[in-house]
DNA sequence: CTGAAAGCGCTAACAC
DNA sequence: GTGTTAGCGCTTTCAG
């Protein structure tokens, strides 16, 4: 039943014609070669007739590109990602790209072995969110002249394109407005980490209050992508912080489960403001709504891809690479109301 | 710069022998074909040393094998399907595959070609939410013996294998339970749809509320996967429905959309039982929490991908198909709390 | 204007 | 035990 897959071959030898003709034609060299209408039209209708397909697997085998796009980020189930995935293959999907993703959850050896896993197959061009400690790797790929755009983080040292926002000044915008609006004790809860988004926020709060001649408390869980665990740590460190009036965290996925946890905590925490990086539709409909630092998920989506785009298109890389910084929008919403003066 | 890729060939010339022995060395078939201890060790040493990788493209051409699975759904960027990529991934990796994703948006002509672009790379196998008019490409696919699981939907006369849940029932109970809350009017919000399980999820709830001896009310949007339309389409049905005192939303898309809506709409809606097949995490954080309907993403992406995997592992394929039914679980929530008797 | 042929890197039947 | 060799399906240089 198994119809074998009709080839180039098969059409030249129906057609008796070379091959080569059939390959110019198919790749609109026709005019170029100068190959007769005739001809042109009477391979044409063959293509059509049978349904031929050329091989993508082999075209790239001989050209040594894949029209792959690798894309490789902290976890696809996160919706900023998963969002970004969607605006992106639309795009690919315009230039004859298709994509490959892999979560890597942020470790090296994982995101390590991806990268060797997607060289292998040829791929065209890396679009990553790099975890620490895969410079090297970055590095080799530009090196070779493979086209990488890295975004969301910032790797101190790796020469590459860049789509990242402003992440100092989302947290210090937010810090600024909570001490604004009255609150004195604000705690940054954040993941350990040594990635520069992360240690943009940090040091965004942690000048803000600095500034405001405040002392930053900050609260660092270990990196996790599940809930659990994070509700976990937070039911725990939240109620020693008995002087906060304000918190403010450092992604959605933090604060989505914070919110449950000050819920769970109940009264002592009724009076304590809320904000957090990365704005999530969550924000929206809790009572009172969240005030959040969103990002521009769009912008980086499409600076992303055509920054893809174009490095695909010209053959030779130019050693001019560009770094994009989006600004974020600080939403203001209930959780920030200003702070009620008890006597 | 550019540093040749090394392949088996050099490795044969810079260890004076065959690839034909490297190749069986590599593909683990060296006892099989009884070559000597020294000579594995210096091959492997070899190998080590030079970082060799062999080309998956190189492979994939000549075995007609790509080790690459198909994930074709409605959207990625949607929670649901984002969640059963990254369940799918995971496991797909432990044996040696990896992703292409494409969004259909329910679209044939998109599907179909999306289909097409996958075959000619050669992709082993296909996990596919269906759009309708979608059959004659699945049956020639699996005509062809090359796997395909379908999920969260069923293509009537489509001989495959399934994974999708018990929406009938789902809906079914939700809406009884609304009744027996002491509701009414209980309108179901869907989009017009013809796939079936959005015909199932209005059959069970149809059929829950004929028992009754309650009149249906279906309002039918059309499909959209942004927000504001959806939205904008509610503003404008829902204050129609006068004596509406439940609502039913069919997805979560919806639902969430529906949320905002209500809340916009005001006093109106105060009373208004609300529940929603498909859980979402924002039903948790409203205020009141809406009951759901809820999907069991991991046993979903746990059946859809050892199904995948075992049809990949035989070579031959089997004529018997297997077809799932997951339960769904109604989670109740503040939102159809029983119904205030008003005089 | 069209064709012959080399070769991308690998696998596997067949030889020795 | 190991080597020879014929492809997988396509692109592209070089001839004519």
């Amino acid at each position: 039943m198994k119809k074998k897959r009709i080839s180039i071959v098969d059409i030249a030898n129906s057609l008796q014609i070379s091959k080569t003709t059939i390959s110019f034609i198919l790749n609109g060299k026709a005019k170029e070669k100068r190959i007769s209408d005739d001809m042109v039209a009477k391979v044409n209708q063959f293509i059509h007739e049978t349904g031929y397909k050329p091989s993508a697997l082999a075209r790239s085998l001989r050209t040594g590109r894949s029209k792959i796009i690798g894309f490789l980020i902290e976890d696809i189930s996160h919706p900023f990602f998963s969002s970004i995935a969607r605006l992106i293959e639309d795009e690919a999907t315009k230039n004859g790209y298709k994509i490959i993703y892999a979560s890597t959850d942020n470790d090296v050896l994982k995101t390590r072995e991806i990268i060797t896993m997607m060289r292998n197959r040829q791929v065209d061009g890396y679009i990553i969110t790099p975890p620490l400690g895969i410079e090297a790797e970055i590095t080799e790929l530009i090196g070779e002249g493979i086209p990488v755009v890295v975004f969301d983080r910032y790797l101190p040292g790796v020469k590459t394109d860049y789509v990242i926002v402003d992440n100092f000044h989302g947290t210090y915008n937010a810090t600024t407005h909570l001490v604004d609006q009255g609150y004195r004790d604000v705690v940054f809860v954040t993941f350990r980490s040594l990635q520069m988004q992360m240690r943009d926020r940090e040091s965004g709060y942690s000048e803000a209050m600095k500034e405001r001649k405040l002392k930053p408390v900050v609260l660092e869980l270990e990196y996790n992508h599940s809930r659990l665990p994070i509700m976990e740590a937070l039911t725990d460190l939240l109620p020693l912080q008995t002087d906060m009036d304000a918190v403010l965290f450092a992604t959605n996925r933090i604060g989505v489960c914070g919110l449950k946890v000050i819920e769970h905590l109940g009264k002592n925490m009724k009076d304590v403001a809320i904000a957090s990086f990365d704005d999530d539709i969550v924000y929206n409909f809790h009572k009172p709504s969240v005030t959040a630092v969103a990002q521009p998920i769009e912008d980086i989506a499409n600076n992303v891809i055509s920054l893809m785009i174009n490095k695909l298109k010209k053959r030779h890389q130019s050693a001019d690479f560009q770094t994009v910084i989006l600004d974020t929008a600080l939403k203001i919403r209930d959780s920030t109301r200003a702070k009620k003066q008890h006597n």
